[in-house]
DNA sequence: GTTTTTCCGTACTTACCCGTATGGAAGTCG
DNA sequence: CGACTTCCATACGGGTAAGTACGGAAAAAC
C-alpha cells in the first residue's frame, strides 16, 4: 500500500528505499553529515541492527540516496517536457514549477553544498547538465542558434538556482505574496528573449 | 608584518584572529561541521590547549568567525561603492568583481548551506540584505522607481548567486575562457534596463 | 512442525571530537 | 633574580557515531 514516509509510520519491515528515503530527508537539514546511521534509526524507530542488514555501511546508503535523488530529479524533467508543445510555454512551466517544490529545491542545495565530497560531485553535476541541456533544446526551439541558447539556458538556470537560495536564506527579500508572481512574469519576460516581435503582452514563437 | 595564512607558518604565536581566519577556512571546505577544534589545531601546527586559551570553546570561535566575515564583507562592498560614480558602471562593476573572488564565494555558499543553523542564519541574511539594498540603490539610481529597482536587484542578486554555485557544482557549463565575458555582457546588458533607448537585439519594458 | 530465511535488537570495540585540568616554557616587570 | 603573565602541551573524562558479532523472534519455505 505504500501509506509512506516521514513519523514512526509503524510498517511492518523497513526496506532500503525507506532508509534512503530518510537519508534525503536528514540532507536537507543536515547537509550530508547529516547523515548518520543512528540518528536516522532513532527516527525510523529501529536500531542500526535494521540498518547494516540492509546495507553494507554509511557509504552505501548515500550512494543508494544519490542514485534515487538524480533519477527521480531527471524523470521531473522529462514528465514536464512532454507536457507542453509551445517552446515559449515550456520554459515558463518548467520556471513556474521549479519554484513550486520547496522540498526538492531545499535537497538540491543541500546536496550542492556538499558537492566537495567526489560521490556528490558527480551527481550533481549530472542532474544539473541534465537541466541545463533540457533548457538549451527549450531555447533552441525557440528559435535561438545553438551557441546563444546555450548561454541564454545557463542564464535563466543560474536565475533559478539564486532565487532558490534566496528563497531559503533571506525569503524576506523576495516580493510576499501575490507580488510574487509578478515578479515571477518579469523574470520570464526577461529571460526569454524575442526574436523580434511586439512586446505588448503577447507571445509567439519562431520556427 | 603579517606574512599570513595557510600553511604552517611558524608564527611565534598566534590571535584570535589566527583562529578565526582558519575556522573560515575550514569552512570553505568543510561547511560548519568543517569548523573543528583538534583539526584546526593540527593545521595550525598546535594543540588544542592554545585554542582554549584564546577561546572559550567552538560556539565563540564560530561567531568570531562569522563577524569577521560579516563586517569584511560589508566592507568590501562600500569600498566598491566609492569607487564608481556612475550608476551603470558601479553594477557592472560590482558584478565583474563579484564573479573574481573564487574564495569568497565558496565561502558565501558554504554559509548560505549551513543557514538552518541559527548563529549561521542571522549573518547570512544581514550580508545578503546588506548587498540587496545597495544593489536596489543602484537601480534607483538608475532612474527606476524604489519598487522596480527592488525587484530588478533581487532579479540581478539571484543571478548572481545562480552563477557562483555553477561554477562550483558544474564549473563546464560555464562559457570558458574568453567566452566567458561575452557571457558575462549578456548578463549585464539584460540585467539593467534601458529607461527608453534603442535595445541592440532585446526587450524593452513598460513604467 | 521443523528448518531456513528475513529482519532487527543488544553489546561491544574503535575512533574522533569537545571540554577541562594542570603544568611548563618563555617573556615581562619589579 | 623572582614573581607574574602569556601562550601552549599533555593528559584525562565524556559523548557520539561507525562497524562488528551475535542472538532472537517471526514469517516463509519445505
Amino acid at each position: 500500500m505504500e501509506v509512506a514516509t516521514s513519523m514512526a509510520q509503524q510498517k511492518p519491515t523497513l526496506s532500503a528505499d525507506d532508509w534512503a528515503d530518510a537519508a534525503l530527508d536528514a540532507m536537507v537539514d543536515g547537509g550530508l553529515d547529516g547523515v548518520a546511521v543512528e540518528p536516522l534509526a532513532r527516527k525510523l524507530g529501529v536500531t542500526k541492527g535494521s540498518f547494516y542488514w540492509h546495507f553494507a555501511n554509511r557509504d552505501a546508503l548515500i550512494r543508494a540516496s544519490l542514485e534515487r535523488w538524480a533519477s527521480r530529479e531527471t524523470e521531473q524533467i522529462i514528465a514536464r517536457a512532454k507536457g507542453v508543445k509551445q517552446p515559449r510555454k515550456r520554459i515558463q512551466t518548467v520556471f513556474k514549477a521549479a519554484n513550486g517544490s520547496e522540498r526538492e529545491g531545499h535537497l538540491y542545495l543541500a546536496l550542492a553544498a556538499a558537492s566537495r565530497d567526489p560521490r556528490v560531485a558527480d551527481f550533481v553535476h549530472k542532474v544539473s547538465q541534465r537541466r541545463l541541456d533540457f533548457l538549451s533544446e527549450c531555447y533552441r526551439a525557440l528559435g535561438l542558434p545553438t551557441r546563444d541558447a546555450r548561454k541564454w539556458a545557463t542564464f535563466a538556470y543560474s536565475t533559478f538556482l539564486g532565487t532558490l537560495q534566496l528563497r531559503r536564506d533571506n525569503p524576506s527579500a523576495l516580493p510576499p505574496g501575490a507580488m510574487f508572481n509578478e515578479y515571477l512574469r518579469l523574470l520570464i519576460e526577461t529571460l526569454i528573449p524575442r526574436s523580434g516581435e511586439q512586446p505588448p503582452a503577447a507571445n509567439e514563437q519562431a520556427a
